[in-house]
DNA sequence: ATCTATTCCTGGCTGC
DNA sequence: TGCAGCCAGGAATAGA
C-alpha cells in the first residue's frame, strides 16, 4: 500500500536511472489500468525523453517532452526494473535499454497520459512539507469531518494514507473520530509535527513494507518495524501500555490507543 | 458545498 | 484438507 514515503522512495530510484532516457516502446496488458484516459497512450508515448520525475501526494508525474504521464500505484502496484514478466504484469515500458515493468495484483493503481497536468492532480490539497500548522489549522476549519476522513481524503494534505494517518494521530494524540473542526489551534500544531516527523522517518527507512512493497530496485522498507498502532491491535501502547484497539472510521480500519488519543 | 457510502479487484486469511 | 466467504483499501463516483 504504497502511501507518500512509500512512492517518494519509487521516485528516488526511478528518477537516476530514467532521466533523459526515451520511452522508445510501451505496451499495455489491462485496459483497466487506463481507464482514466481514453487517449492512445502508447502512441502519445513513443519516442519522448523523460525531463523530469515527481511526486504529487501519491501520484507519480513523469514530466516528458509532450506531456504528462501520471502513475497511481493504488494498493498493490509495483514498479520494477527489469524483473521480468509476471501474471500481474500489466503495462511494460522500453526506456533506452532498460526496461520497466509496472505490475499491479488487485488493479486499482492507474496510468494515464495528459497534455498538461490533469484536475485529479491539479485539484489535490498542500505537500505535507510544505504546508504551515497555520495552514493546516485553517484547513480543519468548519469541515465537520472527522480528522481522519480528512486527512485520507486528500484535499488538505495530500499524500497520507491509511497507515501514516494513524500513526501521525497517535504521535499526536488525537483520537481518530475527533471532529476537524473542533481541533485547537495546538492541536492542529501538533499533529503537523507529527505528520512531518512520521514522514520523514519512514522516509529514511525507506518505506513500509506491507503486503510486499518493494522500490523500484526491488528493495524493502523497514518503517513498518516502528509502527506504533497500524497492525498492533491487542499489542500494548508503547507510550502508557493499554491495548491498542482497532475501530472502523470513514470506512477504514483504524488503530489507536484509547487512553493516548482523545 | 460537504459529507457518506459504494464500487472497483484478488490473494490471503478465517472458519466450518 | 478443502472450500466458501470475507477482508484489505485509494480514489472515483453516486447519492444524501
Amino acid at each position: 500500500m504504497p502511501e507518500l514515503p512509500e512512492v517518494e522512495t519509487i521516485v528516488r530510484t526511478l528518477a537516476p536511472r530514467l532521466l533523459g532516457r526515451h520511452i522508445h516502446f510501451s505496451e499495455f496488458l489491462a485496459p483497466l489500468v487506463l481507464r482514466y484516459n481514453r487517449d492512445p497512450i502508447a502512441e502519445r508515448l513513443a519516442g519522448q525523453a523523460i525531463r523530469s520525475i515527481e511526486r504529487r501526494g501519491k501520484f507519480i508525474v513523469f514530466i516528458l517532452d509532450r506531456g504528462v504521464m501520471v502513475i497511481h500505484l493504488g494498493m498493490t502496484g509495483k514498479l520494477l526494473f527489469d524483473s521480468g514478466r509476471t501474471p500481474y504484469t500489466r503495462a511494460i515500458f522500453s526506456c533506452d535499454g532498460l526496461t520497466l515493468f509496472y505490475d499491479d495484483i488487485r488493479q486499482f493503481g492507474s496510468i494515464e497520459w495528459c497534455p498538461d497536468m490533469p484536475d485529479r492532480i491539479t485539484r489535490l490539497g498542500a505537500e505535507p512539507f510544505d504546508i504551515t500548522p497555520d495552514e493546516l489549522f485553517r484547513a480543519t476549519r468548519n469541515r465537520r469531518t472527522s480528522i481522519k476522513a480528512l486527512l485520507l481524503n486528500q484535499t488538505a494534505v495530500r499524500g497520507l494514507g491509511n497507515i501514516y494517518v494513524d500513526e501521525a494521530l497517535w504521535r499526536a494524540g488525537i483520537h481518530p473520530r475527533r471532529i476537524a473542526a473542533k481541533l485547537t489551534y495546538n492541536r492542529a500544531g501538533a499533529l503537523h509535527k507529527a505528520m512531518l516527523d512520521v514522514l520523514t522517518e519512514a522516509i529514511d527507512c525507506g518505506g513500509s513494507s506491507i503486503s510486499n512493497y518493494v522500490d523500484a530496485t526491488g528493495r524493502s522498507g523497514s518503517f513498518q518495524e516502528r509502527h506504533k498502532v497500524y497492525g498492533r491491535e491487542g499489542q500494548p501502547c508503547q507510550r502508557c501500555g493499554l491495548a491498542i484497539r482497532r475501530i472502523t472510521v470513514a470506512q477504514r480500519g483504524t488503530h489507536y490507543c484509547p487512553k493516548c488519543q482523545r
